[in-house]
DNA sequence: TTATCATATGAGCAACTGTTCAAGTGAGAA
DNA sequence: TTCTCACTTGAACAGTTGCTCATATGATAA
């Protein structure tokens, strides 16, 4: 009666398995990837990888609310991604961290990989 | 009346910016850290990175059913993110690219950079 | 001060996601 | 064949997400 989950298969090999998940940043991990799994926030980081742009300038570019960009941006530097610095009434935003040109380039290279 | 949304404050920047997006495969980028950004699924892809497992140790190691397996799975094989070998009754799963260890491995530097 | 404008914040809501359950496939064993 | 078991698939459902609207905040200017 029981089902394939209740036991392993390959009990050493889930063992070992099981070892890597504990020494892993695994909810962390995915959290930052989630952060990167939103078209809009991918289009705000991609656009800011080469400039500073302040809200405005990203709610016109995306032509969604600056509401919205102020919700995306507020989850981006959560995570560390974008920066913000502050000039007068304009905040301008921009990467925060270089790993996250490293990451795009990969994901890229794996998108282009094949048709 | 006009909102700050309807006008850009830097046009000659966001013009920029404009050309980088249309460049970039911008959707399919999002879909990929999208396809990361879960627990299970990272866990997924960290067990795999050592060794093949079948359906039925995954099931057991994240104590989910082998049905939210197979589901997840599908969506890994879908972004070429794993790929299956079927031998008899199981089917054993294991990356199916390169680049998803690089995107970890900068995903990781990432998250532990800062406390 | 008051007015204006760039952002930020909170509520509300439609759309999406990850799970379980139930039913269906496919391959080896009896 | 029939049985068993690993896996797949579809439906259903709770939880989450990303947007807009309304409102609040913060900084400059008049």
């Amino acid at each position: 009666m029981e089902s394939c989950a209740e036991r392993a298969v390959h009990p050493e090999q889930v063992a070992a398995a099981r070892g890597v998940l504990e020494a892993a940043p695994v909810e962390a991990l995915a959290a930052t990837f989630r952060t990167l799994g939103d078209p809009t926030r991918v289009g705000i980081l991609l656009a800011l990888a080469d400039r500073e742009l302040c809200g405005c300038d990203l709610a016109e570019l995306f032509g969604v609310t600056p509401s919205a960009i102020s919700h995306q941006l507020r989850l981006l530097k959560a995570h560390r991604l974008v920066r913000a610095r502050r000039a007068g009434k304009l905040v301008y935003y921009g990467l925060d961290d270089e790993h996250v040109r490293t990451l795009f380039a990969e994901g890229r290279k794996h998108v282009e990989e094949r048709p």
